[in-house]
DNA sequence: TCCTAGTTTATAATTATTCTAAAGTAAATA
DNA sequence: TATTTACTTTAGAATAATTATAAACTAGGA
């Protein structure tokens, strides 16, 4: 992805491109693979990259801001972390808990072929399927 | 179940009998249905429901001892608190974002077809499907 | 009954996250 | 281009959930 388009990305979504989302965009979604940080792991990976200083406050505001324009999705994770996903195609997740560490798992590699119906008044938004590891 | 189970669970698990532990064990398993909770909302409903007083740090131990011991379960959900389940059998959940709240599905509910192998030298602890509502 | 290891308790500490309000900046307007 | 304005960033304070601490308490064995 290139400086152009994540102009465009960040215009679209009406976001302004300031210095620092642009430089976080660049870190984020310029890459083949997908993606999982948290906050915290983010904000480490930018000090080491980047000359560039961002105030912890704003790696939250930009996180956010992401993930509202569905550029990022939030993953369920037990725990206090809020872990996140450069892949916002609906897919599922290996979590190792030795490691801490999410693995992505192609919607097409998971085939479900009987689920109970929403309870009275519900709808199904999505469904998620996390499997557990161990070594 | 009564109050000698409650007692044999505990020492069958190493856990001491104590007031406090007796309390919230029938708080929690003396119930034909499944519980969640979370250590805020157990606490309330605690106060609520016995004289008795308990530290909030009382109930943080006594739940991780629970859990420890195979009597709870601790619920994957996105979000600051730790939900737990009473229901220790391999089961699912409808988590209604709105209300925050937790539906166990039974694990026959849900029927999985096709599942890829773990990642090199892990292997499948267990699985567990999150049914997102929407209204 | 006495002793001891395990438990509870109040409080402090920690951790992740959000809030605040002042200073800075992008971009619309004149 | 200069001015204005609304949006952003920032440092630090505030909040919320959880864990740590260390002193007081208690269950159960000797």
């Amino acid at each position: 992805m290139k400086k152009i388009d994540i102009f465009k990305k960040l215009r679209s979504s009406g976001l302004r491109p300031t210095k620092q989302r642009v430089e976080i965009a660049k870190f984020l979604f310029e890459r083949d693979k997908t993606f999982h940080f948290t906050v915290e792991s983010l904000n480490k990976l930018l000090e080491k990259k980047t000359t560039f200083k961002f105030a912890l406050a704003t790696i939250y505001n930009t996180v956010h801001a992401f993930k509202n324009a569905g550029h990022l999705n939030e993953v369920d994770v037990r725990g206090k972390k809020t872990y996140f996903d450069t892949n916002i195609i609906n897919h599922h997740h290996f979590y190792d808990n030795e490691t801490s560490e999410l693995i992505d798992i192609d919607a097409k590699e998971i085939v479900i072929q009987k689920i109970p119906k929403a309870p009275n008044g519900k709808k199904i938004k999505n469904v998620e399927v996390f499997i557990n590891l161990k070594n």
